[in-house]
DNA sequence: TCATTGCAGTTTGTATACAGTGTGCGAATT
DNA sequence: AATTCGCACACTGTATACAAACTGCAATGA
């Protein structure tokens, strides 16, 4: 969370991104020699981004083997599921009563931004970014700092499957309506719609994406 | 999360538990070359046990200054403590249906062990120890090891500031007694109530430990 | 007197170097 | 032919070494 950017966090940003971007499949092993010379560092910023990563959950250090990127089960990505559910309907309540029009205003501006990049065709690495920060700017007002930093973690441990839900199947335009949705009840003031309209948006996504590894273990059985 | 050691995770292990122990008060700055000859290890592995220890949230990095030990506000350990209440009796009502006599065996275990040395004039480190296990014996046959690893997280945080409070207060006997009536409740298999008790015992730790810390700044201010 | 600049000392962040451990392949044995 | 042993290689984990950056103090100037 530091402001500055050592080489350490510079590797951990890009490395996050290759691995949430389905470079790395699960298991792989992240060889600190070849991602040192990768970035052209030495092996200790690698070693301490894989640190890093290994909190955040998207790798894992075996003794003496290094490291390996980690793969959900269909068992635990539903309980992610169901704790974002429970976290971000908790903070999405504390939020609705605090909200003021500036912070309404700035989650419609990035609602807009964020379907004009759509409609222009926008890549997923985007989408992404502006899923999150519409996220964000609504749960911003309850002034939940540490609430918030624990939403953020579990995303980054599901963003992967969240992006390959989105590359094989169509779901963006529907997510997107239901964050106008969301929006809309959010400056009514219907915490309890919102709340509900959020569970399921969160819920159909955890759905789809089974749905989707479930296919994908089938066809990988029969082939 | 690895199980096998590294001189790393040894330092990071034993400087937690320093950190929680009290022995740094919040704000000190830990130079690493310090702790590389406390420990008789060289900077590397300090380094990444401090990253460890960033990611736990008891430590943060300054620009080319260093690791600092952290300070919770008040609103933080509010925000903190009412996350707990959040999970844990999420993970409780989970937990309760799934209810093996094994299990109630296990928590019952665990607290007769404690109640010893407890009696026996047992010191605040094992109590930390003793809390986590109970309290982690009665939430395991939820198997929601995500929920549970941010349980963990949020514990790591804030046990300072229990531990502080247990010094300070003579809250232990009644911790003690809150559970035994949970694992009571839990035998009965009625969630509601074993939650209300849960959410309760939680609540009022927590303003314990805000009247602890309020108190203390009125009297560093008049001093 | 107070602010500003420059320098020395200290500490971090990283590169290089080395020792220990796991892995895989081939030879030897049954 | 299959299994076990051993050796060479590869990679990790850590120590040492070095450069850049920050801190604090002293000297200078207004």
């Amino acid at each position: 969370m530091a402001t500055y950017k050592t080489r350490a966090q510079f590797v951990a940003d890009d490395l996050r991104g290759r691995i949430l971007g389905g470079e790395f499949k699960g298991g792989t092993q992240l060889r600190q020699d070849a991602l040192a010379r990768d970035y052209d560092v030495s092996r200790i910023p690698v070693r301490e981004a894989l640190l890093t990563l290994e909190s955040e959950g998207l790798v894992e250090f075996h003794a003496h083997r290094g490291a390996f990127t980690t793969e959900l089960s269909v068992a635990k990505i539903r309980e992610l599921f169901d704790l974002r559910v429970l976290l971000e309907t908790y903070v999405l309540r504390h939020a609705i009563n605090g909200l003021t029009e500036a912070d309404l205003k700035k989650a419609g501006d990035i609602l807009r931004k964020y379907d004009q990049a759509l409609n222009s065709g926008g890549d997923i690495d985007n989408w992404s970014e502006y899923n999150f920060a519409f996220h964000q700017a609504l749960y911003a007002p309850a002034e939940l700092p540490e609430t918030l930093s624990l939403i953020s973690q579990l995303n980054t441990k599901s963003d992967r499957y969240i992006r390959m839900q989105l590359v094989y199947t169509q779901e963006i335009e529907k997510a997107e309506q239901e964050h106008h949705g969301l929006l809309e009840l959010a400056r009514q003031g219907d915490a309890d719609k919102a709340c509900e309209l959020l569970k399921t948006h969160i819920q159909e996504a955890c759905e789809g994406i089974v749905a989707l590894l479930e296919e994908r273990a089938k066809q990988s059985e029969t082939s």
